[in-house]
RNA sequence: GGCCCGGUAGUUCAAUGGAUAGAAUAGGAGUUUCCUAAACUCUAGAUACAAGUUCGAUUCUUGUCCGGGCUACCA
């Protein structure tokens, strides 16, 4: 159990029995981090009680505080300021607390427990390559997967690919008129933005001919619909649909080159899935949820045979679920699918990590889900996110600013080869060594960068300014890394080292505030990554790293380690620092960021 | 029009209803005979506006203003 949680129990046994008539609603009692400028470690709040107990700050304070020094072993002395009661803890706690738990690779994370959750996310649609706007999706998913795995819950990470549709169909249509049999082989390029170049390609043609219709003098939104590529696309979805051999054989060779893209894109990108779900298997599904629908009276039929949802109760519109000619939308297969899921895997909950453009959509498929008595209506959460959006907007890929995921990558690591020879880091490695630093370190700034932010708010990227190696980066928590492994390879200390070496240590000194504070922070990382899961939010995890190796860093500027006072300080800092590193490396880990030990 | 989300230093972000609103970056001033200066120390700078609830509001409620999203028989 956390200190802070110690503390909360320890307040509610002494109110229990200084006011035992008084019953203290869940809740009230609030521990904090006392702040700097005070003397203290923990704080409780006394302002909730006094109405309640009919008393006195100072009263209150001088009871709580005499009955923690009396029945626990926690602190060694308590202050009163304007009702706060600021608690100092006894050095010892620290110490001990060290020794139990330096050792422990898995320090924070919560036993195995059988709550299933799936974490749908990346989706990608098979026409073009990833782009940056993905990348945020991507390292929130896999992160918050990683997060919940490791509060003990059993996690399976889907990936559900848009591999169908109108816009594949213009691929292959633009492909078939121009690429003259080109592959990704024979023009050494990667599968997915051969693919999506065709995509482009489409668009353009399909331009060109909407306002040569245009200028022939034809309406502007009936050359849309007339022109011919278009219709071309159209008639290619159809035989998609009627299972014509040709057009399936050429949808599949195409898809394809896209996942072997895909892939790279993924493998590079460090994350991975544990279930692959297509739409050409799942856009059928949904139909037969309608049909129950029907049967039960929560769906109506009208006039023309299209079936909808009556939402206006719940202060929305009527929704379509099947087209007048019995064909699906959108939302009928997300029924089937949300079902499926739950039935592959028998789940208690289903996240979807889907941008907050789909907000309406995903109220919308839980409460017909709800309406329809699915029991899997309760178990689904939208995990939505904001967009990433450029200085000038948002990413258009009609516009070309799209900023492309690969070559956001390539620039990343150029970068961070770049800073590391300008700041003559290079001594000592192999070029693997270094190769492999430089990925290290530029997808780590990558990573953090989209991940330090609350998901919910959407973030502007600045591709020329945004992305630093300083400050509140990834690779200020690599470096207070690197620095503590060096320590520890001139001390001839591994990183997890024996435990039994650190057992004999008692403290005869009072802590330094630095020393302390570390600690301090450190105990508190059980906490985070609880409330990280809860929130589902990776940036508390990049939050409290951030401040963990800034803490590091200040105690390493103030304290020698290798030069330490005398052995037992040696043998302290030497636990704080080995601790601080397994800590940051966890923390870092469940983002999908490593850290080197040498840059 | 309706619904949803956001508005905090010049900029990018923090703050379970708690003390004098924290960081980073840009700006100013310093630190290297000593474990990695990709670091450290000091300095200056902000809650859109107005009411309400509260001992206490950046946080909760209402209204106004600003920005974004959604509101398809597209996926």
């Amino acid at each position: 159990m956390t200190l802070a949680a110690q503390i909360r129990l320890a307040a509610e046994d002494a109110l229990k029995h200084l006011f035992p008539e008084t019953e203290i609603p869940a809740g009230t009692i609030t521990v904090n981090q006392t702040k700097p400028e005070f003397k203290g470690d923990y704080t409780i709040v006394l302002f909730p009680f006094l109405k309640l107990l009919r008393t006195k700050p100072d009263v209150l304070g001088n009871q709580l505080g005499n009955y923690f020094l009396e029945k626990t072993d926690l602190f060694t002395e308590f202050q009163i300021v304007s009702g706060f009661l600021n608690l100092t803890v006894r050095d010892n706690y620290w110490s001990s607390f060290l020794q139990n738990h330096f050792n422990d690779p898995h320090f924070g994370e919560k036993p195995k427990h059988d709550h299933r959750v799936m974490v749908e996310y990346s989706s990608p649609n098979t026409n073009k390559p990833l782009h940056f706007g993905h990348l945020r999706n991507i390292f929130l998913g896999y992160a918050v997967g990683e997060i919940l795995k490791a509060n003990g819950q059993q996690v399976v990470k889907a990936n559900l690919v848009n591999d169908r549709g109108i816009h594949i169909c213009k691929s292959m249509i633009a492909w078939q008129r121009y690429a003259n049999g080109a592959t990704p082989e024979s023009l050494n390029t990667k599968g997915d933005h051969l693919v999506g170049d065709y995509y482009v390609k489409f668009n353009d043609a399909y331009k060109a001919e909407v306002s040569g219709l245009v200028s022939e003098g034809m309406d502007e939104t009936v050359a849309e619909k007339e022109a011919p590529i278009m219709k071309e696309a159209q008639e290619m979805l159809r035989k998609w649909e009627a299972n014509d051999p040709e057009t399936k054989k050429l949808w599949e060779t195409m898809n394809g080159w896209v996942y072997e893209g895909f892939h790279i894109s993924y493998q590079r990108l460090g994350v991975d899935f544990d279930k692959w779900y297509y739409e050409s298997d799942t856009y059928l599904l949904g139909k037969t949820i309608v049909e129950e629908g029907l049967r039960k009276g929560v769906l109506f039929k009208k006039e023309d045979g299209s079936v909808w949802i009556d939402l206006t109760d719940e202060g929305l519109d009527q929704k379509l679920l099947l087209r007048a000619d019995g064909t699906s939308v959108y939302i009928t297969q997300d029924l089937g699918t949300a079902k499926l899921k739950f039935n592959d895997y028998k789940l208690n909950q289903s996240l979807y990590v889907i941008g907050d453009e789909q907000n309406y959509h995903m109220q919308v498929l839980k409460l017909i889900l709800k309406k329809l008595g699915e029991p899997c209506a309760d178990g689904i959460y939208h995990l939505s996110y904001g967009m990433v959006e450029l200085p000038t907007g948002r990413m258009k890929s009609r516009e070309g600013t799209v900023v492309d995921a690969d070559d956001m990558m390539d620039e990343m690591i150029a970068l961070a080869k770049e800073q590391t020879e300008q700041a003559g880091k290079t001594e000592g490695f192999t070029q693997e060594e270094l190769d492999k630093l430089y990925e290290t370190i530029g997808m780590g700034a990558l990573k953090f960068y989209l991940l330090r932010v609350d998901p919910k708010k959407k973030m502007i990227f600045d591709p020329k300014e945004s992305i630093d190696l300083h400050g509140f980066t990834a690779t200020f928590i690599q470096y207070a890394h690197a620095r503590i492994c060096s320590i520890l390879r001139k001390e001839g200390c591994p990183l997890k080292p024996d435990s039994t070496k650190f057992q004999s240590l008692v403290l005869s000194q009072p802590l330094a505030p630095a020393e302390k504070m570390l600690a301090l922070i450190i105990e508190q990382y059980p906490s985070i990554l609880e409330t990280a899961a809860q929130e589902y939010n990776p940036s508390a995890m990049c939050n409290y790293s951030f401040q963990l190796a800034q803490q590091f860093n200040s105690f390493y500027d103030e304290h020698s380690i290798s030069k330490a006072e005398n052995e037992e300080k040696k043998q302290f800092r030497l636990l704080l620092i080995i601790m601080t590193a397994s800590v940051l490396r966890h923390a870092m880990n469940l983002c999908g960021i490593r850290l080197p030990e040498k840059m």
